[in-house]
DNA sequence: CTCTAATTTCAGTCTAGACAGAAAAGACTG
DNA sequence: CAGTCTTTTCTGTCTAGACTGAAATTAGAG
């Protein structure tokens, strides 16, 4: 870690806290930072030494962001170990990252609270309160998930265009005043 | 918990674990979940008893929602204990999850980013593509906020009429085709 | 002001999950 | 196919932080 820019540094050690805060384990988001502020792509042995954690525990944090997809294995001439580079563009990735919480937690929530719904007509698993309000949280999630795939297929550009229009945009829908 | 409708059992077991990938403690989740679900106010040694944790833990766990802004207290006549209520409107209570993570989390980030990028101007602190590629996570970030903080004035009928509107919004507004 | 109920704090315990190191498996080379 | 390098898997250890129960504090009632 000493040998690494100061800068680099200080990201590195704040984003294993953010993952933390978003149920990533730190190393695991570490290891990512350390791949998106590297120009070149870095092999494993290399990682656990700047990072000082164990070899073993590197190879377990490089299968997890590669089953995210926001990391790939590339080789070098002449080395045969495997080096590993993130994406780059910022915007893709999070774009991964989106869809990827979504499959493993917005859409399993959903599962549970259409089970729930419907379990609920049963005599006795459920009053009409609590299906109305898992009701409400249903409606919520499907919303936010529709709108939030309507965004996915825009590309990046028509993102950034939406997002300068700002406040202007609803007012054009008719969505505002 | 043996003495909850079985649906509101299965929902609060999931929205525990829910919690837990998002870095919201487990117990947290639960009692969040609970009192979500709940018709009436609930007072803390309710809450343990059907949740089968100490009371203690429960004091700790209702404090942080209360941070959070998304219970409060009230009181009922004839008993002393404090009774708490979640935020019934689930629109509402994902705006003020959503600002707070912001707050806590965000905008942190954001300062660190800042930060970074700043001391990468001093000599050693920082190569030209490590800058760039904090740069780059940066105008990320603050796209992002300003883009939901202009959705977070809207009313929630004006975030619906929006959502329902979905493709055609983005034709409309000459960001997409 | 005293007594009791309710809540919070605190110090210690417990445990899930992170981690290390060894061993196994896999892959390339000559 | 033996030898070496690399990666993965596995088992046991360690620790942060979740949790408990007791003690301290606070709030109300008479």
């Amino acid at each position: 870690m000493k040998d690494l820019p100061l800068v680099a540094q200080k990201f590195i050690l704040h984003w294993g806290e953010m993952g933390t805060r978003w149920g990533i384990n730190r190393t695991v988001a570490q290891v990512h930072a350390l791949l998106f502020l590297s120009e070149k792509p870095v092999p494993a042995d290399e990682i656990a030494k700047i990072l000082g954690v164990a070899r073993s525990n590197i190879s377990t944090s490089l299968r997890e962001l590669q089953n995210w997809g926001i990391i790939r294995v590339v080789h070098v001439i002449g080395d045969r170990r495997d080096h590993f580079e993130s994406l780059h563009d910022v915007f893709a990735m999070f774009r991964i990252i989106a869809r990827e919480r979504k499959k493993r937690e917005i859409e399993p929530t959903l599962r549970v609270l259409r089970d729930c719904i419907e379990e609920s007509g049963k005599p006795r698993a459920a009053d009409a309160y609590t299906r109305e309000r898992l009701g409400d949280l249903m409606t919520f999630f499907e919303v936010a998930t529709s709108a939030y795939d309507q965004l996915e297929k825009l590309p990046t550009s028509a993102v950034l265009k939406l997002a300068k229009l700002g406040d202007k945009a609803f007012k054009l829908l008719g969505v505002k005043q």
